[in-house]
DNA sequence: GCAAGGTCTAAAT
DNA sequence: TAGACCTTGC
């Protein structure tokens, strides 16, 4: 949910920008907000977990983003949730609850046959499990990407990454969904980036000294901020009736000072507020400021800052609500990607998976995070491969399909039977896909926005749009193996001679348009929107 | 009239 | 999860 409204909100100081500008950059990205994204797109297959390789599309689309990034020479810093935080127990409970409701509405429709209406329940019943996060990990460990999985909040670790120099493994920008963000104080947040690395960013330094944007925050600090968005109501601490987003902000403009805008909340809606209100409200405040996240340097738990002495006097508590401290061998392994946090089971431990990892040639980078080799077992019940051109060579990771992508489902046994009413949806199960579901490996994620398709795998666009725009179509004809986007695969890309398709569907050479030809609303002739096309 | 709260819809492919 | 739109309450 993040902050109520605060988007909305703080609209006036949204630019839109495009993700090129952090070229040369680390930037931070909270994993989950793509994840849930992507399993939009496969939530049936993934909640009945489904046999085929559907349900692992969530992995083209988070890696189809990252491959963007890395295209305009921007080093991606993924970053996972971790363990729940105590504070947020209702806010979750909620959500499973809703998630459950709608999984159950799904099912009754696909008994009813109505498999249009199940899809529907299927996409709010999706959730994002830990497996399936760890899937994406293995991915980003193929292909040298840094990740790690924060201890509690992925948004707490992306905001201190975000107060830490580049050589020191810090970021500059973040990019997701989620107003928490902000809340944390980051200073520099890029929300709804599409596929094209269109994006909205927010710098907070550019909103606390804007004069002429209202409304405005010339008065306000971090602090004061985080105590806005708690006060308008956040995961940790529901708001006091009667007080959104606007009331928060006048409450904190008007007194510039948390404690005094308590005292008089205190005053008008005394009667409306919890007894406890006013500790919680402090503890909400905290994590926000003072949250446990992982320091990969020291390789221990840490808070983002420390909290201070009268603060701890203040709260007269243990300092529980942060998170429970662990064993720092434990928040180790839950960062490095190897411990299920929600289990504290290791994630290798899988039957008859095919990753191990070698857990004694980590290779620590300048800035400590993490850039781990897999060790490939070739197995016979495989399903899962990786092409890596970065490194220029082949690496197969494999997955087995007896992985619990899924939470454990009481509906599993279901899945095959009402697999049949789900088909009129989908395209008659084809050949390939039959042998998908026979053990045999299928690549994934097959989402390189570069990569050179076969001529029966490009589409041409539609009549109306070559009629209008003359739309230059990539049609070069290879024999692809998976590869990702690198500055070299680009480079040598574009020096290439492009087809082009004319009005009448006839095919040409046409070199120089690849870079002269440029169309309406920016559609340059950047190789972006060539393959937006393909 | 304004702000909060509720409901509906789109998202990805 | 957020935005749009509508309803409700002060």
């Amino acid at each position: 949910m993040g902050i109520k409204d605060l988007l909305k909100f703080v609209k006036p100081h949204v630019e839109p920008i495009h993700i090129k500008k952090y070229a040369g950059k680390r930037v931070g990205i909270d994993a989950y907000s793509w994840l849930h994204k992507g399993a939009y797109s496969c939530s049936m297959e993934l909640t009945l977990n489904m046999e085929g390789d559907k349900k692992f599309q969530y992995l083209n689309y988070c890696m189809h983003r990252i491959n963007l990034l890395r295209h305009y020479k921007i080093t991606p810093v993924v970053v996972f949730d971790g363990m729940s935080i105590p504070c947020k127990a209702t806010t979750d409970h909620d959500r499973t609850r809703r998630r459950n409701e709608n999984r159950d509405l799904a099912m009754a429709k696909l008994k009813e046959g109505n498999a249009r209406a199940a899809v529907d329940h299927f996409q709010r019943a999706v959730s994002i499990t830990p497996a399936m996060a760890h899937q994406l990990i293995q991915i980003l460990r193929s292909e040298n990407i840094e990740f790690v999985v924060a201890p509690y909040e992925a948004d707490a670790q992306l905001a201190y990454l975000s107060t830490l120099e580049a050589g020191k493994g810090g970021i500059v920008a973040v990019i997701s969904e989620d107003s928490d963000l902000l809340a944390y104080g980051c200073p520099a947040v890029v929300f709804k980036m599409d596929r094209y690395g269109n994006g909205e960013e927010i710098v907070l330094n550019k909103v606390f000294e804007s004069a002429n944007r209202m409304p405005s925050f010339r008065n306000f600090d971090t602090e004061l901020f985080t105590g806005m968005c708690v006060f308008a109501g956040c995961d940790f601490l529901p708001s006091v009736p009667g007080i959104g987003i606007v009331k928060a902000y006048t409450l904190v403009s008007k007194y510039r000072s948390l404690e005094r805008a308590l005292s008089i909340l205190k005053f008008e809606k005394g009667n409306l507020m919890p007894e406890d209100y006013s500790k919680s409200f402090k503890e909400a405040v905290a994590v926000f400021q003072h949250a446990l996240i992982y320091d990969a340097r020291s390789k221990s738990l840490k808070q983002i800052k420390p909290l201070p002495e009268k603060l701890l006097q203040d709260l007269d508590t243990d300092l529980d609500f942060l998170g429970p401290e662990i064993p720092q061998s434990m928040a180790i392994a839950i960062a490095e990607g190897k411990l299920d946090p929600t289990t504290m089971e290791a994630f290798d431990h899988f039957p008859r998976s095919g990753v191990h990892l070698k857990p004694t040639i980590q290779n620590p980078t300048s800035d400590g995070l993490l850039q781990l080799e897999a060790t490939i077992l070739p197995t016979t019940d495989s399903c899962f491969t990786v092409i890596s051109s970065q490194k220029s060579r082949k690496e197969i990771v494999e997955v087995t399909k007896q992985n619990p992508l899924m939470e454990e489902s009481k509906y599993s046994n279901e899945a095959t039977e009402l697999e049949k009413l789900v088909r009129p949806l989908n395209a008659q199960p084809t050949e390939d896909n039959k042998m998908s579901a026979t053990n045999i490996p299928l690549k994934v994620p097959d989402n390189n926005p570069f990569r050179k398709r076969k001529r029966n795998e490009v589409q041409l666009p539609d009549q109306a749009e070559i009629a209008s725009e003359q739309v230059p179509v990539l049609t070069e004809i290879e024999n692809s193996q998976m590869l990702y986007a690198t500055p070299e695969s680009q480079k040598s890309l574009d020096s290439k001679p492009i087809n082009v398709v004319d009005a009448q569907g006839r095919a040409k050479t046409d070199k120089a348009r690849r870079s002269n030809w440029q169309g309406p609303e920016n559609k340059r002739g950047s190789i972006l929107n060539f393959f937006s096309r393909v």
